[in-house]
DNA sequence: CGCCTTTGACCAGCGC
DNA sequence: GCGCTGGTCAAAGGCG
């Protein structure tokens, strides 16, 4: 805080140092060079300067005041929106919970797809599966404090097949657990696996991510290696492959291109699920991409059922819920909101693929669409692709910078690049954007403080500028507490 | 020496 | 069945 306000007091011309770099009090302070005072009049206009310039610091000390304690009230208005917002997301996680168990009854042979990206309690298995082996329930537990990213497939097994869910299940975590560990494992594994292609065909979800990039990858947090590279015909640029390093039995893997229209995109999509802890900044984008696969999952099953049925996506939902931390919380459950960000009519297409939502994060001149708003899609039959655009003119929009993921305005101080300086106002522009789609009044009031505020802040460039700093420095100093900063 | 990238080969799925 | 394409393997070489 401190910090910001020497930073606006310097970015205002109304810093404390006058010209010779020494502060200006001892400037009026010090007696004239002259003891002959030869030239009153310049000295007496030196006085109604100082005078002027004392004036102008007292206004500037209760401005900054102001800011200070304006700044302190959208904090607390934040966190307490933060906590409604978590009440009524849990609500609406047991209300979806007891909707798909109905659906459970009707549609016994649906199957869905899960994300359990960044931090994840895996309790809410509990809340859906009826039939959950006690092995299960010893794994679920022992991974609670687990963080994971990627996308996680389930399957809603039928009556009959709920039957088999213990050696189902059993085969398909030994068939994890042996993952790229070994060659010839690998082969059993890729077998156990087309045992479960058979009885479910359908591929793993995707997320995929553009984001203007400079570096080969962005980065994301996580350890990768490169395992594969492809040219194909269509595509100017090659495709890279790369699997997660962390663990090695970790069966997350991601893929990076190259945009054919702009190389200067990257294109990075992300499969499977993180099997040990994340570091922070991966948590951040895991939780991202979490939700954009959470809407997309849920899209794909509501559309697949009658009207009236909700999604059975809950488990999805709920452990994505339950990684409500931060600036994510409104990400995940904006991302939620059906209504606002798919049309069920979107998903009908023509060729079968992943299911894969795309997050664009590119900043295009020409878009003055607000965040997290659909511009496209890519749908497919019957797993249902989507893309969610950050686009924006605004220069918030979030954007790979040297490789880091960065939100918001570039900080003056580039070496926060690395601390996923996520400002609280975009942030606070989703949800604004959230909420008014779905009209919450109860939170209007403070709706109207937040969006004057940010109305305030985005009119004045300099006060963006010390808020940004301030911001970032909270964040910091959160994510050190936290002990996760995390550099790459 | 261990880890990583590169790259050609291989395999499976899909369309014709 | 054939060819194309996406995805993966694994040997070879580079690098610290």
């Amino acid at each position: 805080m401190e910090a910001a306000t020497k930073e606006f007091i310097s970015s205002t011309g109304y810093g404390g140092h006058v010209g010779n770099g020494r502060p200006c009090h001892e400037n009026y302070l010090k007696p004239p060079s002259s003891p002959l005072q030869k030239d009153s009049r310049s000295c007496s206009k030196q006085d109604v300067q100082l005078q002027s310039t004392r004036v102008e610091m007292g206004e500037v000390r209760e401005e900054n005041q102001r800011l200070k304690k304006s700044l302190d009230r959208i904090m607390k208005d934040y966190q307490n929106l933060q906590m409604k917002f978590f009440d009524i997301v849990q609500k609406d996680r047991i209300k979806t919970t007891n909707n798909t168990n109905n659906h459970q009854e009707i549609e016994e042979s649906d199957q869905f797809v899960s994300l359990c990206l960044g931090r994840v309690t895996h309790d809410t298995k509990e809340d859906k599966k009826t039939v959950v082996s006690s092995k299960l329930k010893e794994d679920d537990q022992a991974k609670e404090t687990s963080l994971t990213l990627g996308l996680d497939r389930r399957f809603e097994l039928s009556d009959q097949s709920k039957v088999n869910a213990k050696s189902f299940e059993e085969l398909k975590k030994e068939a994890r657990e042996t993952c790229w560990q070994h060659s010839k494992v690998l082969k059993t594994k890729r077998s156990g696996d087309d045992e479960v292609q058979q009885q479910n065909p359908v591929k793993k979800a995707r997320v995929s991510v553009r984001a203007r990039c400079d570096t080969p990858t962005m980065n994301d947090g996580c350890q990768w290696r490169k395992y594969g590279q492809k040219i194909s015909k269509s595509h100017p640029c090659p495709r890279a492959y790369y699997r997660c390093t962390v663990s090695p039995s970790c069966p997350v893997r991601k893929q990076v291109q190259r945009c054919a229209e702009d190389i200067s995109i990257l294109i990075t999509t992300y499969e499977g699920t993180h099997n040990h802890p994340l570091p922070m900044l991966a948590t951040t984008m895991a939780s991202t991409t979490s939700a954009a696969a959470s809407m997309l999952l849920s899209e794909s099953s509501s559309s697949q059922l009658p009207a009236g049925h909700s999604s059975s996506v809950t488990t999805a939902n709920s452990t994505a819920t339950a990684n409500l931390h931060g600036p994510d919380f409104f990400k995940l459950d904006s991302l939620k909101s059906k209504h606002f960000y798919l049309s069920k009519s979107s998903f009908s297409s023509s060729v079968p693929s992943h299911p894969t939502i795309t997050l664009d994060l590119t900043s295009s001149p020409s878009s003055s669409l607000p965040r997290f708003n659909i511009v496209s899609s890519e749908y497919r039959p019957k797993y249902s692709s989507a893309t969610l655009n950050f686009n924006s003119s605004d220069p918030n929009a979030m954007s790979w910078v040297n490789g880091f993921l960065n939100y918001g305005r570039q900080p003056y101080n580039k070496n926060q690049i690395g601390n996923l300086s996520m400002g609280r106002q975009p942030v606070e522009d989703n949800y604004q954007s959230y909420m008014h789609k779905k009209d919450l009044t109860p939170q209007h009031s403070l709706l109207e403080t937040i969006d004057t505020a940010t109305k305030a802040i985005t009119v004045d460039q300099r006060f963006q500028s010390a808020l940004a700093i301030a911001l970032t420095s909270i964040i910091d100093a959160g994510d050190i507490a936290a002990g996760g900063a995390q550099r790459n």
